[in-house]
DNA sequence: AAGTGGTCTAGACCACGAC
DNA sequence: TCGTGGTCTAGACCACTTC
């Protein structure tokens, strides 16, 4: 076992060099959907070096779903997947400072009850829980930004019984205490109506952007969230690349 | 070098069943935003494995984002990003068919011209090109479903010229012809007004959801395009696991 | 200076599935 | 059957960064 060391070619890890090689042949068309390309111990000849290394190219590919394999029949690739797109959803404190405009947040109402039908619908419970329901406006350089309404599951989150939300939003709390989770999210669009439009200070026909949200750990949710923004003001957009994006700009 | 073979513990390989150890102290928060996790030596004694299979785990729990390496100093678990979700934007044929619904396809108009200012700024055009401007409708049972504002870059995609896109519908087309893209997305609400409302058999003050995409491989954009829906009859849903979920459901 | 991760090797055995 | 990918090892040297 001699060995390895010899490393820094291009100051590139050799293994980056071969993934991007292969990304654009893929994205450029030389190598189209459904074309099988080489081997493993080929890849070994070409960049002269080991099988290992190869394998950690070929496995991220197909982990992105840039390609797929199967044994003994090979490595192919892929036909895209429609249009997956990663989507960022800020916290709204977040979004807001971060454009360098001035933030205020308001409570309008904070109810603690027992679950009704409606609520073990939108936070998938089994049965009747103590939870908190919220609603809130967040504004941006005084003027109002979005309208909140939110339910929060006391069984999954008892610490936010003790919580004073007409200080801290129910949102930036929870991002910072409550840590890694999966969420579902639904966005649609409908019309102001009385309440929103009041709220938002809009006609009551404007379009609004309705993103809902539903965070869990496993089970039940721990938070169901629905924010209404005016529709032309805010909008979400959302990037794909075939990875090395979604997974975290990484580098 | 004796070696690896004996395999088969539990029909998951190890490195699995590493990954979803160490997900799950992350997700349950024993392992809260911050915390240094054990280094890859003490991982090789727990589960008695070679140094490489450790580092392959936790490379890839920091590609996806939920933990953080540095060297000298450790891995920390990451604070959670806002809300990544992994949003899936579909071809509105396959949607629509998926479905069960009937699926028809109307071209509205379709003009061949030198891009226009607008034109340019849609597709990151540095100079002047020739483009196919496309209006056409989508129908679910009979019912429009959405309408569709296209550029195609005839100089990035010359074979879209010879494409008859009064029977073929372009976004179809081109998802089948151009491999493998990146894409940007903006989402936001409107209002019909008078041509979509027309169109989309809606009152004209219906909030409808507007979908932008532009996809394009390094430069210029290939092609853009603007789809409306009405906004509570079509919505899109979008899923964040912490990985294994974005990297591609996998499994 | 030393501990940590980053990358790589040259093997190995296995399982799957196309042939 | 046997080529292919799937997983794993027991080392190695390096680069970085904190101590």
């Amino acid at each position: 076992m001699k060995t390895a060391g010899r490393k820094v070619d291009a100051d590139e890890p050799l293994y980056r060099r071969m993934r991007l090689d292969i990304e654009r042949r893929i994205l450029s068309g030389e190598w189209p959907p459904g074309h099988r390309i080489p081997v493993e111990h080929e890849f070994t000849s070409t960049y002269k070096c080991s099988r290992m290394t190869v394998n950690k190219v070929l496995s991220g590919l197909a982990d992105a779903g840039l390609i797929e394999r199967r044994r003994r029949a090979g490595s192919f690739v892929s036909a895209p997947r429609a249009h997956a797109a990663v989507l960022e959803i800020p916290d709204i404190q977040s979004a807001i400072q971060s454009r360098g405009e001035d933030y205020r947040y308001e409570l309008l109402a904070e109810r603690r009850r027992l679950s009704t039908r409606e609520d073990m619908k939108d936070l998938l419970l089994a049965a009747r829980q103590r939870v908190i329901h919220i609603q809130c406006r967040h504004f941006a350089n005084g003027v109002p930004f979005t309208i909140e309404e939110r339910l929060i599951n006391l069984a999954e989150v008892p610490e936010a019984a003790t919580v004073d939300f007409s200080v801290t939003p129910p949102g930036t709390w929870l991002l910072a205490f409550v840590p890694w989770l999966e969420a579902e999210h639904r966005i649609l669009a409908r019309q102001a109506g009385q309440d929103w439009g009041a709220l938002l200070n809009l006609p009551q026909d404007t379009a609004c952007l309705v993103v809902e949200r539903r965070t869990r750990r496993t089970g039940s949710a721990l938070t169901y969230v629905r924010q209404i923004f005016q529709g032309d003001r805010y909008f979400l957009t959302a990037r794909f690349a075939p990875r090395d994006g979604a997974t975290g700009q990484s580098r």
